[in-house]
DNA sequence: TGTACATCAGTGAACGCGCGTTCACTGATGTAC
DNA sequence: TGTACATCAGTGAACGCGCGTTCACTGATGTAC
């Protein structure tokens, strides 16, 4: 039994204690079945179990709230593709693969989160605190890359943005064609893994030639 | 002067003359503006200068005009790439430039129809013109990229379905972060015909180091 | 060539609905004394 | 420890709006004879 009023589990009534929060859940469950055009505050809050006027008290308007969740999701994906560089341990190589894979395990497990940071429509230029949480995780591609590159041999070194655009679109492609975890996903008979990881190896073996002439 | 009444310029009154097409202009106008959600059937009717209920005679519900205007999408889509391979003349290499040069012009110069076909959430089991109408453009990526592998050198050939796979999700990354023609657009200090044309460039390179081994 | 008529492609009014947002309000919380 | 009060985070009713879709209708078209 539990009496301790400061216990988060214990029921509140008429606060929430959590409503923004409990509002972003629920609409990422919205936007996972419709959409990010699919989700509205009005359902959101019914979801979260308050009247349709209490999101007003923590998102200036909807696109706030849309923009806001697209902003948490650059930021949990770029703290996901970090934790998978790991500062490239044990080996450039081998940490470059973890985030690819980490790239397609965040598409797949989130399809909400990634719709409302990629299809949602949101321009970067009326959101700054977007583009920045989208640059942090460019950042670490491009950290990346960058390694890859520096391990490799020869004299001629490719352009690290360069290829960190490359590896990018190739992950963003394959994601958002193969590997998202909702119905817009188009079954191939492999997994998006094996063919990110062949097109990477690839990749990095043609620009190793490259660098050898 | 013009009275004749088979004139298809001439004003009609009552009757549109061409009410179909017109539509789905409108509707294509609508979501290069704000999405395939920010399409409405009645302001599509609105645009093309008819009653709400004009569309109705047309197209069942919204969903399926929608998925005429992907359809189509798709269709000229693939007639472009098709026009563009051109059967591999004058050699395959040329003509698969060609083809990535054609698939971000598309992307660029229709964003509403790339939308339409690649973000609008329409699920392909339920519309099976749709899917093939996808299956045509697919086809076009696959005999090219075919042709490009019987061309190489080298006793080992990589698989037909990787390959395609590989250079669709290429093309369509960076078509769709970085060629789109809309608000989504994320600039970067080169141009996406260049980023494609080196990326696949070094892809390909990378395909003939293995074929040699 | 003229006419009757079936068919086609529109109209316009109406419906029920759910949305985003605002407003004055009130219950709950925490803090100063 | 008790109390007054400011602040916070909700309520619930209401608004205006535009949507998708249906309906009975009607003007225009084309064809058979």
């Amino acid at each position: 039994m539990n009496w301790d009023s400061n216990d988060p589990s214990r029921k509140r009534g008429y606060h929430h204690g959590n409503l923004r929060e409990a509002l972003i859940e629920a609409a990422l469950r919205l936007i996972g079945e419709k959409g990010p055009a699919g989700f509205t505050v009005a359902e959101a809050a019914r979801a979260a179990g308050v009247s349709p006027a209490a999101p007003y008290r923590h998102f200036r308007d909807r696109d706030e709230m849309m923009a806001d969740i697209a902003r948490r999701g650059f930021e949990s994906f770029a703290a996901r593709l970090r934790s998978a560089w790991d500062g490239g341990k044990p080996h450039a190589g081998e940490a470059f693969q973890r985030v690819g894979r980490a790239y397609l395990a965040f598409a797949r497990e989130e399809p909400a989160t990634y719709s409302a940071m990629f299809e949602s429509g949101l321009s970067f230029s009326s959101h700054p605190a977007l583009h920045a949480a989208s640059e942090q995780a460019f950042a670490v591609l491009r950290e990346a890359c960058e390694a890859v590159i520096a391990g490799m041999p020869g004299p001629k070194k490719p352009p690290g943005l360069m290829v960190t655009l490359h590896i990018w679109a190739q992950s963003h492609g394959i994601a958002s064609l193969f590997a998202r975890g909702d119905a817009a996903r188009r079954p191939v008979p492999m997994s998006p893994e094996d063919l990110l990881e062949a097109s990477v190896l690839i990749y990095l073996d043609g620009l190793k030639l490259a660098a050898k002439n």
